[in-house]
DNA sequence: GGAGCGATGTCCT
DNA sequence: GGACATCGCTCCG
């Protein structure tokens, strides 16, 4: 049975947070169905001492969340177009927070199908490779999931751990950034298919 | 299969 | 007014 993630679990730096994430299950609840998938690509972002944060300039209406208590879901607009999901790490006060990039899909994949306008066919690889597509795919928007409570028992979106061990985790430059570009603060579990780039 | 590029809303300078 | 933690389409080989 997986177990829900407290909220200690996310008090750490978001680097270390970010590594420990792979391999968790996000699980989406819409109504009396659920979609879940296994995290396999994260990115760490700093707060205050990373230029390529998006709390590096200070607290904002829009980016409060990060400055908040750890465990909370800070979903942002992009590109006009997409939205991407974080999550709120280290203490109160202190920003901070990890980008999921990618999930490998594991229920309700022909709902994930549906919210990304693709045939039910379409290959899995473009459901949730992507932290805008995999906000599509389980219908993730700012209005509804910016601030939740993701260690909530309540919770429509959460995550879970069950078990599961990544074999090799390898780390990398972060993707799609223009500043503090050198960092190796992207973690993926090595050779799964379902990572994005 | 890879490079180039347009779409399109919100936030901050 | 510009930048943006993206994606999917076109065009070319």
């Amino acid at each position: 049975m997986a177990r829900l993630l407290p909220r200690s679990f996310y008090l750490d730096s978001p680097d270390v947070v970010a590594r420990r994430l792979l391999g968790k299950l996000i699980t989406r609840r819409i109504d009396n169905q659920k979609l879940s998938g296994r995290i396999v690509e994260i990115e760490a972002y700093l707060g205050l001492d990373d230029p390529a944060a998006h709390s590096y300039n200070g607290k904002t209406a829009r980016n409060a969340v990060l400055f908040g208590p750890p465990g909370f879901a800070y979903v942002y607009f992009i590109y006009g177009m997409y939205y991407c999901l974080n999550v709120s790490c280290q203490p109160d006060g202190h920003a901070g927070g990890v980008l999921i990039r990618a999930l490998e899909p594991v229920e309700g994949l022909e709902t994930m199908a549906r919210l990304r306008h693709l045939p039910a066919s379409a290959k899995p690889q473009l459901l949730t490779s992507g932290p805008g597509r995999l906000c599509q795919a389980l219908d993730i928007t700012r209005a509804a999931h910016n601030g939740l409570d993701v260690t909530s028992r309540t919770s429509p979106l959460q995550i879970l751990d069950d078990g599961f061990e990544p074999d090799l985790i390898r780390s990398s430059p972060r993707i799609g950034i223009r500043k503090a570009v050198e960092h190796p603060l992207r973690f993926v579990i090595e050779g799964n298919a379902f990572v994005s780039g």
